[in-house]
DNA sequence: GACTAACCGAGACGGTACGTCCCGTCTTAAG
DNA sequence: CTTAAGACGGGACGTACCGTCTCGGTTAGTC
């Protein structure tokens, strides 16, 4: 992740004071922390600006939401590998990529998630934020390891690797948000076994 | 769908006036309008009294939340089919299934759902419910359907009917809560043929 | 004082619960302790709230402005005699109803008055509120003084009384406001003097 | 009015850029013009800064509050004749002066010094530069025609003229402020009229 | 048919957080 | 060194709703 400021507003052109670091970091610093503390539902704009001690405009003039803020909190926190595995077969590509994909929505992070889907269906500008930010990149690494494995005869080309990524996704979106089953390297490997077979 | 009041307190136990049915249906249906009008997120238990021409503590006398209000409501107005379609062989299954699941999704529907999803990563409580009652129950037509399949060898022994559920209605969730790509025909007829390989 | 709620809006016509008086008393006790510690400036709704052990609401659902609960909060004060000496001549009339009037403006009361009058010009609705509490009805007892000497034949038939009481109470809120001059006795019985040549 | 600049605070000593006049110009121009428009109340420094292209830091460079900005904006407009008629009778110099002292109350002259009223009784500082630059001034014209009045016995002796002058002008300010009866040549005869009984 | 517990509408209450305005100070780059 | 621009910590605003708590009035069942 080159650009850490990933929902700031465009700052301004030219002159005036310069944007404070320090309180840009002593907020995203107590939204994290509050985040853990309290959960999503608990973090507000005063929390975290009297946490930073801060003004609360300073959080709206960098950040148009709670949500906005929690996220670029979030992806700090997330330093964010995406591996992309290239093992020479879709088995142990995939068993890589997922494993590392899944167990790491265990703790804080899946909390953290959570609540971002929620705010992402509560607010449609922070929705495409949020799509574009962590959907869409996390899908990249996947659709690579499917298509090289389509190449390699591994995946037959009836199947669109975008929907079977959607699958593959969705299945672990699904025991993320609705928790009726764990989310554990046993389904992974259910998982691999099932796509191994769309040969 | 027998018992139409969801979440429902406990009634109370003997004597005194009952519940009033008329207020009852004021507030699901109030609900359901604000919902339509103002989304998920401007639905207040002020706002459904008020519209109801009830008072507040009527509404918290019987749910325990907005969101319980909402899922009564939705729950109402889906009328639920639920067809289980049973023709003899997968293909035709699936297509059926997932076709008449989908489409119903494109408009207001869609957009309850999401802000019941929401509102589950919020509160504990309400996922259960949500999960007990609107996950749960879509997900036993297709494990149906999925197990025929299985004991007519259209499914490999292998593939464990409740993670395959799992990939087919979360690449519906996928694309429902993030947008990234429609929901439509096409879609169910991709993911059948994938279904389909799976011998 | 028979109406001790000044500016109080409207009550609600008939149902839902009613105004507790205990809030009612201690916004307006809050009021006058806040007013006489940090003067006009310093006190706030918020401040009145907090001291008060109340919520902002049930202070805006009673009161238009700040300005409103402290003129009840100083009526309340001020017991208000409104003397209306008869001694049956204008000069010991006016020298009683005077320096009674002049006195009470020495201390905290002149300071609640003079930020009184400041909020009065900066707001339409507060100052017709402020003149016909405060203003209108002091006049009228030094209006009733003048009557009875021009009946006397102690006050010229030319003499407007209403310009009169202008020009008395104006030299008081002179001296308030401007503090250019004491407001003491001696005021008080020089003024007498020019007043009782005006027959 | 010679030093236009009323209560500006001394400027630089030596060396560097002196202050730029154009920007002291738009200032005061800018302050005038809200003053009219959205009335006192609604004047803010951020206001002014804007509406005159200043930097905020320039206002407080040399004004020290709002109000002082205001008020220098006022007696640049109120050119301020402050005529001092010497007709040789008392009845028509005070005509003459008031006359014009009153009627230029009528319009936004009016409106502004209420404003700045309310802001001396919130201010003491500035309480104090206005009754020096704003009351004494004026009341000095009035205190001339009446001692030239007392040496030529049209006003007895016993009158303190000073206690006169609060008499005269506390009718004005009372009407001004309260509103309660009309500053208008009615009330300017009926005044004179009384003063010239004091003989 | 009278009693009475529970329900009902209305809406006041203490409270939390919102997003905005403006304060007076501080920082920056340009002149 | 001053200026325009504008970010900063801070305080208060007035509003929206929360979930709870009275009110007076109304049922609906049991005695």
């Amino acid at each position: 992740m080159k650009n850490n400021s990933i929902r700031s507003k465009a700052p301004a052109i030219s002159t005036g004071r310069r944007r404070n670091d320090r309180s840009h970091q002593a907020i995203l610093k107590a939204a994290m922390e509050l985040l853990t503390e309290v959960g999503y539902r608990g973090v507000t704009i005063e929390g975290i600006a009297a946490r930073a001690g801060v003004g609360k405009q300073t959080i709206y003039r960098w950040w148009p939401s709670r949500a906005a803020v929690v996220m670029e909190a979030s992806v700090r926190a997330a330093a964010d590998s995406a591996p992309d595995p290239d093992t020479g077969t879709l088995e142990t590509d995939l068993q890589k990529f997922l494993a590392g994909s899944f167990v790491s929505l265990q703790g804080t992070a899946g909390q953290v998630l959570r609540g971002m889907v929620a705010e992402a269906q509560l607010d449609a500008e922070f929705r495409t934020q949020f799509v574009e930010t962590f959907i869409m990149t996390r899908r990249a690494g996947l659709v690579q390891i499917l298509r090289r494995a389509r190449k390699r005869k591994e995946l037959s080309q009836d199947v669109d690797p975008e929907l079977l990524v959607d699958m593959i996704y969705g299945a672990k979106w699904s025991r993320l948000l609705f928790g009726h089953a764990p989310l554990d390297i046993h389904m992974v490997s259910q998982m691999v076994r099932i796509i191994t077979k769309l040969r």
